[in-house]
DNA sequence: TAGCTAACGTACTGGTTCGTACATTAGCGT
DNA sequence: ACGCTAATGTACGAACCAGTACGTTAGCTA
C-alpha cells in the first residue's frame, strides 16, 4: 500500500524532525477533536503517525503540552484567515454582511476547531491561559470589525450603539452554535443545523441578523 | 462541621432509595459539567456523596447510563421551565423579547446544564439517541414561539421569514455561546460576557438583535 | 419476633494508559 | 572516514480506574 511513496526515497524512512512534529499535530487535532482532552489516547495518536509514542514526548513533553501546541497552531490558522480578510472597500452594510459570511463560512469549514475550542471550554481554558503565544495576539478580525463599525456609526447609517468585540461575539454565536451544537440539536428537534442543502439559508438568516441589529430604527432615548 | 445534621435522626444512617438517587445524581451532574465525560471519575462522583461507587452501578448500571440519566434530569428541568412560560398574553414584539430573556436568563442560571451539551455533543449527541426518554419530547418554548411567530407574522409586524425552530436557534446561540464559550473568550479578547456588571448589556443586546431581525424593513422580493 | 428482601458497604481485579529507561541509527560537520 | 548529536524505536512499569464478587444490615411484613 505505502510502497510507492515518492520518488528517489530509498525506504521512505527518512528524518525529517519538522514533518514529524507535523505530522503529529495533524493527528493530535483529529484525536482531541474525536474524543475531548480525557477521551483522547496518546497511544492511538501514535498508532496514526508514522512515528511512535516516543516521539511525541521527544517534541512536546506529554500529552497536555500537546493539546496546548494543537490548540496554538489552531489559532494560528484563524489568525491567518483573518488577516487575508478584505472587505473594507465596501460600504459598511455590505461589509459586515460578507464579514459574517466569511465567519459563517470558516466555522463550517472547521469543526475540528470548534470542537477544539468547546473542549478547552470545559477545562476551563487553562491551556489558552498557560500558553504565552495565544496570550496575547489579538484577532486582525476584531480590527476590521472595529473600523467599519466606526464608519457605519459616524455615517449614521447604524444605530446600535455596540462595540466591536460584542459585535464579534454575536456574529460568532450563531456560527458557533450551528456547527457545536448541531448533534443535540438535531436529536432533539430533528433539524440537521449543517445540512447542505439549508447552508444559504442560515448564511442569508446570519447576514440579516446582524445587519437588522446595526440598522434598527431605535426609539429616541 | 456536620454534627449537627438533622433533628431526631440517630447517626444519619437511613436508607432512602430515592434520596440516594438523587444525591446520585447531584453530584454526577457536578463532576461531569466539571471534567467532561471521560474527564470524570465514578470514584470521584462516590466520594462525594454519602453512600458508595456500588450504589451508583446498583441503580444506575454503570457510568455511561449515569452520565444518561444525568442528561435526562437535566433536559426535564429545562421542559419544565419551558412549560411555566407566560408570555402570550404579551403583543408578539414583547412576547418574543420577553421569551428570549428568559431563555438568557435560563442559560445563565444553569451554566452546569450548558457544559453537559457541549459534552454530549463533543460525543455524537450518542446517549440522547440512545435514550428513550429524551428521543420525542419536542420543547414547549418551541410552541410558544411558534404560536407568537403566526400572530406576529399575520399581523404584518414581523417581516422575517422564519419558522420557530430558526428562531430558537438564534435565541440559543446567543445565550449558549455567552455561557459556553465564556473562558476562550475572556483569555482571548480579555472581556468577560458573564461579568454581573453586564448582564444586563448582554440581555438588551439579545432582545434588540431578535426584534430588529423579525421587524426589519425587508427588499421587496 | 422471625424472616425476607431491598439497600448498602468492603475489598479487590483486570485492563488500560500515560510516561520513561534504554538501545539504536541517520546524517551532518570536519 | 569518523565521530557526535538529533532523531528514532522497543519494551516496560506504575498508577489509575471502571466494574464486580461477596458480605452485611435496615426495616417492612406476617
Amino acid at each position: 500500500m505505502t510502497s510507492v511513496d515518492e520518488p528517489a526515497r530509498p525506504n521512505g524512512r527518512i528524518r525529517d524532525a519538522a514533518r514529524t512534529q507535523a505530522e503529529i499535530l495533524d493527528v493530535a487535532t483529529q484525536e482531541f477533536a474525536r474524543a475531548g482532552y480525557d477521551g483522547a489516547r496518546v497511544d492511538e495518536i501514535a498508532a496514526r503517525t508514522r512515528t511512535t509514542k516516543r516521539m511525541i514526548y521527544y517534541y512536546f513533553g506529554g500529552k497536555e503540552q500537546l493539546f496546548t501546541a494543537v490548540l496554538e497552531r489552531a489559532y494560528g490558522v484563524i489568525r491567518e484567515a483573518e488577516q487575508e480578510l478584505d472587505v473594507e472597500h465596501l460600504d459598511p452594510v455590505a461589509a459586515i454582511r460578507r464579514l459574517a459570511e466569511l465567519t459563517f463560512d470558516h466555522h463550517e469549514q472547521h469543526p475540528d476547531f470548534i470542537r477544539l475550542v468547546s473542549i478547552e471550554n470545559i477545562h476551563g481554558a487553562a491551556h489558552i491561559a498557560g500558553s504565552e503565544k495565544l496570550g496575547k495576539i489579538g484577532s486582525p478580525a476584531l480590527d476590521v470589525i472595529r473600523r467599519i463599525l466606526a464608519t457605519g456609526q459616524e455615517s449614521g447609517l447604524f444605530t446600535a450603539d455596540v462595540d466591536a468585540v460584542d459585535l464579534h461575539a454575536m456574529i460568532s454565536s450563531f456560527c458557533f452554535f450551528r456547527v457545536a451544537n448541531r448533534h443535540t440539536f438535531g436529536a432533539l428537534f430533528g433539524r440537521d443545523l449543517v445540512d447542505p442543502a439549508q447552508r444559504e439559508h442560515y448564511r442569508a438568516m446570519l447576514g440579516d441578523m446582524v445587519i437588522a441589529y446595526l440598522t434598527a430604527e431605535r426609539a429616541a432615548d
